[in-house]
DNA sequence: TTAAAATATTAACACTGTTAATTATATTTG
DNA sequence: CAAATATAATTAACAGTGTTAATATTTTAA
């Protein structure tokens, strides 16, 4: 066996073990949620030793930062299929309710990703701001807002303003339906409304209101 | 001593321990963060032993729904004021800064409040729909909303559809801000713009759209 | 004063992340 | 091929966490 062979299988199994560890991270993280996720835990699945675990990632929020990573990667997947929407507006309500689908569908990792503070207080100290998978996603949206603001949409709005606002409503919406807060107030204030319909009523009106600025 | 006497004086020094343990709870709370609540370091401050606490709360997740509570009041106490507003479009933008204001102020009661997942969940199992303190704050979006609409604003909207909205967007805003998203956002994407006003521009481009719904 | 009730404590269990020191394994060199 | 070296993995330990059962202490009632 020649040395580079050798190396190179040497770094085929640290890349494996390596990839096993999330594999395992995730596989905890989706069956019993984020707080289940324990080095040990992980350790113990795998049949290695906890510390083991301290040479492939430098702690515990490096292993939730890879996981935080691969959400990013599956939202953008989801995403680059709506490029293909030529109207601007279809293509930025399909976004919202792409967004959405996400959301619920992924419901653990848009937590890891847009609602809890330790992965993306990891990402300012560690990646400071070359921080490509989240950048993408906005950028989809500045694009798209931009087209539409080229096809005569919201007229009056700042570009960067307008996205940031459609942003933060989506996300808002999203927030509070996992929270469990919206079906609470639906059912506390309003229980003659479907409780399930919540979030469609919620984004109805965005689309509402975004139809009415332009 | 009366048999009444001594035992009101027990009931008040249960009351008394009571307290005692939420506001250590409070100041590690606000001292430290979230995380840093922990039976043992409550009990340590107080000179009690850890499982005196179990005596008085039902256990750690109950302690902080106590502290969630004291959050709710604190809002309810900001939103009162505003009852005075007249004019309902004046009194809903006020509502909204003044809740953004609460948001940035009291950064971890707001997680608490509206972030978490954990005290959420402890008000839907323990107390299920009689929830006064959370109603409370929707309802008072209610009723401008309301009010909004009888003076001729929101016409087209559903009066709930839109309440849920508002607050979705504001949240979202505030969730987006406090995460550090909204900063990172605007550092990454438009850096010629102050990351102060991140939060102004989101909040103005709310108002401007929904003054265009009118 | 003694029996009963309320209150508080100690000891223990089963976990957690993480580090230093040690052992085992694989690779390279003499 | 054997010895030296580099790499990988382990054990033991530290300092925490929430929580429960059994025990001790204090207060109240008879």
């Amino acid at each position: 066996m020649s040395e580079t062979n050798t190396k190179s299988k040497r770094l085929k199994h640290k890349e494996d073990l390596r990839r096993k560890i999330l594999e395992v991270a995730k596989e905890l993280f989706l069956k019993h949620g984020y707080d289940s996720i324990s080095i040990r835990k992980i350790a113990d699945k795998i049949g290695i030793s906890p510390t083991t675990i301290y040479l492939y990632y430098q702690d515990k929020s490096d292993v939730i930062y890879a996981l935080h990573q691969e959400g990013f990667k599956m939202l953008a997947t989801q995403f680059a299929v709506l490029r293909n929407v030529e109207e601007p507006f279809e293509r930025l309500k399909a976004m919202g309710r792409s967004y959405i689908e996400f959301a619920i569908e992924n419901r653990d990792f848009y937590e890891l990703m847009f609602i809890m503070r330790e992965p993306i207080e990891f990402v300012n100290k560690n990646y400071a701001c070359e921080w490509e998978e989240g950048g993408a996603a906005f950028e989809a949206l500045l694009v798209t807002v931009a087209d539409c603001k080229a096809k005569g949409y919201f007229k009056q709005a700042d570009l960067h303003a307008m996205s940031l606002y459609v942003w933060a409503t989506i996300h808002g919406i999203c927030s509070l339906k996992l929270q469990g807060h919206l079906d609470h107030v639906v059912n506390a204030h309003f229980p003659e409304k479907e409780q399930q319909l919540s979030l469609e009523m919620a984004f109805d009106t965005l689309v509402l209101n975004l139809k009415s600025i332009q």
